[in-house]
DNA sequence: CTTGTGTCCGTACTATAGTACGGATGTTAT
DNA sequence: ATAACATCCGTACTATAGTACGGACACAAG
């Protein structure tokens, strides 16, 4: 078994080595076992990380990566409790961007109405336009 | 004109008295005209709040939400600076969209992928859960 | 054996977005 | 007028997700 030390750990998985200690402490990461006083970690270690890395990706935060890893030590878990959490993400994501569309068509009739008007010190009530686009005939 | 206290504004825009002062420092609310020594507010420093908290809800963090605000606020500003930070923000949505899109799209293979395997698999791994679900052809 | 790089560990700092607290003063209802 | 509540203000604290720092060791090469 090849030694990899928390410089290489790091490395290998793409974060900072204070990264990595810093998710020992949030406990997403075992203390690994020591000879002597310098930490060993393993292959394993390395995908780990990576995979926290992923989940954090698809919109995790730490805590939520923590309880899908908590899954595997658990006994009896199955993959319906994994597909629960994973819908309940993506119902959250299809919220998220139901808003963000919204938010762009509000945008998009500011942006109409700005090119329609001629003055040039005219001012736009941002705030309405969020509303309803009162402002924005087109 | 009615008195608006801090405390019935923060009432009427849904927040607290605590979150009004701290819009104040960081300048997302002006700072108000005082009559002795207790500020009184308007409607529409009500409606700035209630502003900030939807766009804040779209995604948009403090200081861009100032920064949308901003465009109202500055006396001079001209359509095209209007236009182009708009024009902007809709780019930064656009993005936000993509990648929430990226997101799901990998989060239903995953949960497809729990799906098929859900009665069979008694020691679950949700590391290679999510790497079945990047690798599903479902 | 000394130099240099790496590791260990705690602590402190960053940014974001607030929330809570304590003392002083202001305002209002009875 | 006096109790009760509200406001003012600064400071400190919360959580999330790290990043940086400084002293003490460890280890490998020259």
């Amino acid at each position: 078994m090849v030694k990899i030390t928390i410089g290489k750990l790091a490395e290998m998985s793409g974060v900072g080595v204070e990264t990595v200690r810093f998710y020992q402490r949030k406990e997403l990461l075992r203390e690994p076992k020591t000879n002597g006083t310098v930490r060993t970690y393993s292959e394993d270690d390395a995908q780990r990380i990576i995979f926290i890395k992923r989940a954090q990706d698809l919109g995790f935060t730490l805590s939520e990566v923590k309880e899908l890893l908590e899954l595997n030590t658990k006994p009896r878990i199955t993959c319906g409790t994994v597909k629960a959490k994973t819908e309940a993400k993506i119902h959250e994501i299809e919220t998220k961007i139901a808003d963000l569309n919204r938010m762009k068509a509000i945008l998009e009739k500011l942006a109409c109405a700005c090119d329609a008007s001629q003055d040039n010190i005219r001012q736009f009530k941002v705030q309405e336009c969020f509303d309803v686009g009162i402002n924005c005939k087109c």
